[in-house]
DNA sequence: TAGAAGCAGATTTTT
DNA sequence: TCTGCTTCTA
């Protein structure tokens, strides 16, 4: 016990020692939130609540398995149960494989990625964005709203379109057995919904919860918990709501602002001092973050010290920014400053580019966190939907990705009799296959059908081979189909055929390490699991800022300070969401912060001219508190354009106040020209 | 059926 | 400007 609170300041070791009721933890960024709630799950078991009747639910595999970690070694002795600590898919996951029946539907469905969604979307050959269908598809699914309600209640044409390709979506993932991630969520919802006796079972079970990040759960994720603590209403969430950046993803703010309004007697408790950034960095923090309205409201406290003041820089254009970022960085480095310790964070992606290209110039290396993740590579889901196909030779909706890969003669023409003659039969291309094989054979040439009955004499031989226990899967699979082989011959494939290995070698280390589960679990398992790249080393990393939520490092620099790129506007932007994220960026640094803007940047093919970001202002620019910079690329001889002068050459570079000056040449005449006026060619 | 050339679209993305 | 997808042709 003494172990629980030896390192708890007293916020804290209030929100341990409530144990019972709906408590609100309001933790700030770095106020320990992890070590809170840990402690909380310690706590509990030796306080003699059985580890069975614990529930913390959180959003990534990574903070779970940290938060397991952590827990366990908070424990004296060993537990032989340990409390299921795990994402809202995975428990989502858990639950249909015990009660999916009570929808009539067996238990050994396929979950898809949203990748996979879209792929089903586009097969429905609709004229509407596919993208915007299925964000239309998910924000149904999470108000619980069924096909048939969508269709009726549907105004607009388009609506109504919408909800009837929502419908032939669900059917199709009924008839292929299939589950989506808004499924993991939505089904155990309608199935504790319907029967009142299990709901009251479950919440039986479960009589302690704690969610962690809960300003990120959206509306379904609120019902759950309400079902899931139904009976007990013990439901500890610990979130921050100046951290809340997922909007516009269906997560619901109001949750976490409204908890104590939907829970009543909610013992709310405020974690506000900071073990992280030092105190300039926290207080452009909170400067920041005060200029929204829609807050609980708290100040980040500081317990370090003031620190060195906040930079800003800025310049004449993105190709400078990245010169002069790549250059700092280097001199860090230089110091001898782990290069782990270092980040470079971005609103929109697209930015990556020119600091990319500066950093790769200046000869730092870089690691890109985020970007494409292991299990999303096409290569790797060509293996799993072979795999996928092995373990239901049904799921036509993999079969039709790995038919004719590697390219075996089955073309798109065939393809698509294949998929009608299901569609027409209501059944599997396999079906057709086994069922109406005469039929098959005149409906496509010949060579396809030969192609098609090999193809299936494999699979279905790869399957019968599975039974048997000492059977090497992969070494079987290589060999029926080559698909390693396949990439190998590709002329940028070297990087694919490591990722495969890389993914055979996870396939071996899964079957050592679970010596009876099916390989339809390993399955169930990989579509879950997010990207867990280690940090390389001696690599600075680079990021979006929604990506480095939960992060830290010691020197941080926020790029791309401009008006239309951060705060970001247009459709669906929300401007204290928006803040929360400039928040978030600035609450990642510990010891150095660095901003930066860009007056004119490349974007979408055109050169726009960007003011700076009012968040500049409203985290103190204004008031002085921080260091502006100018610098500029612009050189003598530097070839420019200028709107109504044309093309001219620099002759001299000159600085007035904070701007640079530019003396050029427009073919024999010399003007004296502001450098913001001008844009390199 | 498979490569080549033309054309729209281009935020953030825990599962 | 660049990417990924549809359309075109051998």
């Amino acid at each position: 016990m003494e172990k629980i609170f030896a390192e708890l300041n007293e916020s804290q070791s209030e929100a341990v020692r409530q144990i019972d009721g709906p408590i609100l933890i309001l933790a700030g960024a770095g106020s320990g939130k992890t070590k809170t709630i840990t402690s909380r799950v310690a706590y509990l078991i030796q306080n003699g609540i059985p580890p069975s009747s614990i529930l913390t639910l959180t959003f990534t595999n990574k903070a779970a398995a940290e938060m397991r970690q952590r827990a366990m070694a908070l424990l004296d002795q060993q537990v032989t149960y340990p409390p299921l600590l795990c994402t809202f898919h995975k428990f989502g996951l858990l639950f249909l494989k015990h009660h999916m029946q009570e929808l009539n539907r067996s238990n050994n469905f396929v979950i898809i990625d949203t990748d996979d969604k879209k792929r089903i979307l586009k097969s429905f050959d609709i004229d509407l964005p596919v993208p915007m269908v299925a964000a239309e598809i998910s924000r149904f699914k999470n108000n619980l709203i069924s096909p048939e309600e969508a269709i009726s209640a549907a105004q607009m044409l388009n609506y109504k379109k919408i909800a009837q390709i929502f419908q032939k979506y669900e059917a199709y993932l009924e008839q292929n057995n299939l589950v989506d991630f808004d499924d993991l969520l939505a089904l155990p919802y309608q199935i504790l919904d319907q029967n009142p006796q299990l709901c009251e079972e479950i919440s039986r079970k479960y009589q302690y919860i704690l969610v962690d990040e809960y300003q990120d759960t959206n509306d379904l994720q609120f019902k759950l918990l309400e079902k899931l603590s139904s009976t007990h209403n013990n439901l500890c969430v610990v979130g921050d709501d100046d951290q809340s950046i997922y909007g516009w993803r269906g997560a619901n703010i109001k949750n976490i602002l409204e908890f104590d309004k939907r829970f009543a007697d909610t013992k709310v408790i405020k974690l506000t001092k900071n073990y992280r950034s030092t105190e300039a960095i926290l207080k452009a923090a909170n400067e920041l973050i005060e200029h929204n309205r829609n807050r609980l409201g708290k100040k980040l406290e500081s317990t370090r010290d003031s620190g060195k003041e906040i930079e800003f820089i800025h310049f004449d254009d993105e190709n400078s920014e990245a010169r002069e970022i790549a250059a700092r960085v280097k001199t860090l480095i230089n110091r001898g400053i782990d290069p782990k310790e270092i980040a470079i964070l971005y609103r929109i992606n697209a930015l990556s580019r020119s600091i990319e290209e500066g950093l790769n110039r200046a000869g730092v290396p870089y690691k890109m966190v985020g970007g494409l993740k292991f299990y999303e590579r096409a290569e790797v889901k060509d293996i799993i939907a072979y795999l996928r196909v092995i373990t239901n030779p049904h799921d036509d909706f993999s079969l039709k990705r790995i038919i004719n890969k590697p390219k075996r003669g089955i073309g798109k023409a065939t393809i698509d009799k294949l998929l009608d003659m299901a569609y027409q039969n209501s059944c599997s291309v396999y079906n057709i296959f086994t069922d109406h094989r005469e039929k098959l054979a005149e409906s496509v040439t010949k060579k396809a059908f030969t192609t098609i009955t090999e193809f299936f004499g494999k699979i279905t031989d790869i399957r019968e081979k599975l039974e048997s226990s000492s059977y090497d899967l992969i070494d079987n699979l290589e060999e029926a189909f080559g698909i390693r082989h396949y990439y190998e011959q590709m002329p940028d494939g070297m990087d694919r055929v490591l990722n495969i290995d890389e993914f055979y070698g996870l396939y071996r280390d899964f079957v050592i390490q679970n010596q009876d589960a099916t390989l339809e679990a390993f399955l169930n398992d990989i579509t879950l699991q997010s990207d867990q790249d280690q940090i390389d080393e001696r690599s600075i990393s680079i990021m979006s800022i929604h990506a480095s939520k939960g992060l830290e490092f010691n020197y941080l620099f926020v790029i791309g300070l401009e008006e239309g790129f951060f705060p970001l506007v247009g459709d669906g932007c929300d401007i204290e969401e928006e803040r929360r994220l400039g928040y978030v960026a600035i609450t990642r640094a510990k010891k150095e912060l660095t901003l930066s803007s860009s007056a004119t940047r490349y974007y979408k093919g055109k050169r726009a001219q960007l003011s700076k970001s009012r968040f500049l202002a409203e985290c103190g620019v204004s008031k002085g508190s921080l260091k502006i910079e100018r610098t500029t690329s612009f050189k003598k001889g530097t070839l420019v354009k200028h709107k109504i002068f044309g093309v001219g050459r620099v002759l001299e570079v000159s600085k007035v106040k904070r701007e640079y000056k530019l003396k050029i040449n427009f073919g024999g005449t010399q003007r004296d020209i502001l450098a913001s006026f001008v844009e390199r060619i």
